[in-house]
DNA sequence: CTGAAAGCGCTTACAG
DNA sequence: CTGAAAGCGCTTACAG
């Protein structure tokens, strides 16, 4: 058993008051009796007891981040975590994790004082849950726009991304650049298509948009991709939205007897060690997971005390190319 | 604010008590109160108080997990969470991500029920604090013998399948096959040696194991890999231990001149969505990383409620070997 | 500067 | 079967 707050007052001969306030670093005690208490919290290895005064402040000091089903793979969500955890820590809060309640009977949610939700897909009834609770809630990148709005959103310049790396294909003297998207049903994914069809209207070129659907074969998507990059007619450079499927297009072109980076151009719109360690080295946006974690997190601890703003807070984190020799 | 227990009791005309032993449908109610209660419960919909409950019963009702600073690339440790998660879930305990607190000054750890470790570290101090709490603590895979035992232990038969994949190597033809690792101190990368070590002075084969630190370059790595595989005298098939690394090493045998599943054989360690998605399709060791989480979290669960056992109750979990087209 | 006391929401002996 | 009351560990007006 720990040592409890009025333990440690017995010991010290003073109140419950006194201790507490020397704990939380409060005015309200003289220094002669500040430093015996320090003493004995220091000799018993008190330790404050957060449900005590969670109970008491009526706050949990913890948060909630949602885990989808879905995003799950390859180390971005990974590398949120981290992110939002570190930062959290730092702010004396904890993080739970609240997996996807998708196919739960009855929807629960852990009382928390408030919400991480990353890049919140709109057809995930979770997401709606958690908007619809009258709980501080910030989302990694906006959800969609017929959902409630959360209190703030952390987003990555994706349009800006987009076009960057098109007009980057561009100056490589790609004809044909095309869009390769997962079947999903993010902002981002519709961000990027979004930004890719504006850019070809400018650039005057025809729009080639593709959706994979991951959970087909390699044979299934090599047949797919044939037509799609054929020389002299298909792409010559492709953007490949979504965590880790560079890596797969990149082996599915190879079989194809293209060679990735000089026959044709490959930039990954998700970074990650992956596109490191393949061969050739795969050009990615870097959406600097931890970072956007972190911001998540400083967003939501900022929001926790203050009334719920008219209009959801935004704030921007960057996501540079990192260029190597795919595209 | 949510309605309490109190409130209920004052609608419904009689006492917490009542409504309390209705709430958690333990007996000692008339049916006809119990009835009345259940409406208003319903009518009001309330939600129990987590934290009151817990100050009660001096039990948080939720148990953390460690986040390793290393272990969380490409996905296997984001796998086992999901695990841990929707079990914990099922039994109605929350999940707190605890991340290293390698670097932290002051080492806190926040108030839980138990503890679950994931692959631990024997040179990551943050594992060494957890384990001499006195909580119940589960380790995926076991902690270094110089550590405190954990409660207990939820292990793969990586000794077994290590043996299984050489033995296959073998009925392909092999005849000097190696054992590739990262730079590491997990116990699972000592028992690939171990079994490697056993099974080659078994079969009378000179023991190959090569360590990569995969902070290298890609260029670097190929230096070192390149006399390692050398056709006639090299590694002509590759155990390659570490998560995400047999994808790594197939690109870069590649550019030596080999054809992964032909010239070489090559298994993952460690399976994952990219073994599947590589072309060619990497063979590799499912850890079952989802089942092994939901195992640990049993595992806690059932450890909660004992004294603590006077050695770890071991619990196995299946590592079955996934065949496709590189060995 | 200091302490006695109330109360956060709950569970659980205990008495009726 | 039922309710009044204590108490989990803490914080915070309030009075002295």
């Amino acid at each position: 058993m720990a040592i409890t707050l009025t333990e440690v007052a017995d010991i010290a001969g003073v109140s419950t008051t006194a201790v507490s306030l020397v704990v939380n670093g409060k005015k309200g005690v003289s220094e002669e009796t500040r430093q015996r208490i320090l003493a004995i919290l220091d000799d018993t290895g008190y330790r404050v007891n957060r449900l005590g005064r969670a109970l008491r402040q009526s706050r949990t000091g913890s948060v909630g981040l949602y885990m989808p089903n879905s995003a799950v793979h390859f180390g971005y969500y990974n590398e949120v975590t981290v992110g939002v955890a570190n930062t959290l820590q730092q702010h004396d809060t904890s993080l739970l994790i609240v997996p996807s309640i998708s196919n739960q009977p009855r929807i629960e949610v852990p009382s928390v004082d408030g919400f991480i939700l990353v890049e919140p897909h709109s057809d995930d009834p979770g997401v709606e849950v958690i908007l619809r609770q009258d709980l501080p809630v910030v989302s990694g990148d906006a959800p969609d726009v017929t959902l409630p709005d959360p209190w703030g959103i952390v987003e990555s310049p994706n349009f800006q991304s987009t076009v960057e790396v098109f007009d980057r294909f561009l100056h490589q003297g790609a004809e044909r650049p095309g869009l390769l998207l997962i079947d999903q049903v993010s902002s981002w994914a519709a961000e990027l298509e979004k930004a890719y069809r504006w850019w070809c209207a400018k650039h005057r070129k025809e729009p080639r948009v593709l959706v994979l659907d991951t959970h087909a074969s390699n044979d299934t998507l090599a047949g797919v991709l044939r037509p799609w990059v054929e020389p002299t007619i298909g792409c010559d450079a492709i953007l490949a939205g979504g965590d880790g499927i560079a890596v797969r297009v990149a082996g599915i072109l190879r079989t194809l007897d293209h060679r990735v980076g000089e026959t044709i151009k490959l930039i990954s719109g998700v970074d990650s060690p992956l596109m490191e360690f393949h061969t050739p080295r795969i050009t990615a946006v870097d959406l600097q997971p931890r970072e956007f974690g972190a911001a998540c997190a400083e967003l939501l601890i900022s929001l926790l005390d203050q009334p719920r703003p008219t209009v959801p807070v935004r704030v921007p984190v960057g996501a540079p190319l990192r260029i190597r020799e795919s595209g």
